[in-house]
DNA sequence: ACGTGCTTGTGAAAGTGCGCACAAAGTGGG
DNA sequence: CCCACTTTGTGCGCACTTTCACAAGCACGT
């Protein structure tokens, strides 16, 4: 389920508080979801609550961490060194989950050899090379959209199977392999999308409200 | 509907190469979904293609840009000055498409002042007076996680009814507020998933393809 | 030992989204 | 003018998800 790492993360920062039991309801509201789906969700893990209880947390940490894989890491390389490449890289929190960052490519001659977040970024070209010597399993995309696709391709045939694309195309790649997609832009034009029907219904809002006095 | 930017995009690119008519199968497969779905979002808002030819696609692009609202501008202001926040704040993909990145703020003194993307960076304490000036109606939280409730709180409280978070945290909002919420960690969580199942399902395929012999 | 009060786990109902398949509609050739 | 061909728009069934509602189970006080 999508939904797993939202709980692991309201789980952890309770665990961080010091709680040791919660009820379904409680994490359900942390995580901003209704407690029945909470509650069929763990269930389905084969989860052990207790009737009258709750959950024990940090069974609960163990038993999705498990689930989700975290309990070995993940080495990630991160192809296209821009502004998002750089933040990516420099972005700590992801090595306290098991994922390690193994490597940094780009296309660009200036940018190979330049020291970012501890690692030396290498030429694109090493990148076979580079996902068999250090079993690179994640790859992150975060070039210009006209180079995404070809990356993709040799990043899959390279046996790299999970992908995630920051890169505003969508990539073509054989049955098997796991594109994840975040597109800034388009979430954006999600939330302008909403505001203006917003915008649309207040006005309507007036009239059906006028409507209702009659 | 969240596929539109999609098509969106996939519309831009055939316009900059020059096509003018597209049928829904075409469309379909550049924006990677389903022929009829897509024929069933363009009717939905109201759209007018030819039987037979296709949609003309310079229209639809208007079309689809006028329902997302993009043919306003949309003033948007990022709180959390760091990696992301400047990586977005650089980004040139937001400009073209209707969005201005108006006003960058952050809590740290140090980094008041200082001037990125032909932007002065100012004080979190000036965020109402600077969402009442420049009109911003969206705003981009890129704090740490500790941080970013407040700062969703006053957005709301200044009358911002559109959050993009980048935080690893749900935020709390009164309902007819919009939160879009981006979690790289959670992203490459799902990938660990789904990666794992496929290793466990190799083994377990194996296993099955030995009792299918039978 | 027993009843009371919570909380889990889950069956069944309601809701949602997806895709097939086909009728309706337009184009172009003869 | 008519016919064959292409492509849109959509009714319908299927599968999946979400939510409700409640029985089963556990802890704790008496």
């Amino acid at each position: 389920m999508a939904r797993l790492p939202v709980y692991l993360r309201a789980l952890q920062a309770l665990q961080d508080r010091g709680t040791l039991t919660i009820s379904s309801e409680a994490l359900a509201s942390a995580a901003g979801v209704n407690s029945a789906k909470l509650r069929k969700d763990l269930s389905h893990l084969g989860s052990y609550g207790t009737r009258g209880v709750g959950y024990e947390v940090e069974y609960l940490v163990y038993q999705i961490s498990r689930e989700l894989g975290l309990t070995q890491d993940w080495a990630v390389a991160i192809v296209g060194i821009g502004n998002l490449g750089r933040a990516l890289a420099n972005y700590g929190g992801f090595g306290t989950r098991g994922f390690r960052i193994a490597a940094l490519l780009d296309a660009d001659p200036a940018m190979v050899g330049q020291n970012v977040a501890s690692l030396d970024v290498r030429h694109i070209d090493s990148l076979e090379e580079v996902v068999r010597t250090k079993g690179v399993s994640i790859g992150v995309i975060t070039t210009p959209a006209a180079a995404a696709q070809g990356v993709a391709t040799r990043f899959v045939e390279a046996g790299v199977a999970s992908i995630l694309n920051f890169a505003p195309v969508v990539l073509n790649v054989p049955d098997g392999v796991d594109v994840r997609k975040v597109d800034l832009s388009i979430e954006l034009q999600i939330l302008a999308f909403h505001a203006q029907r917003r915008a649309d219904g207040d006005g309507r809002g007036a009239e059906r409200a006028g409507l209702e006095l009659m």
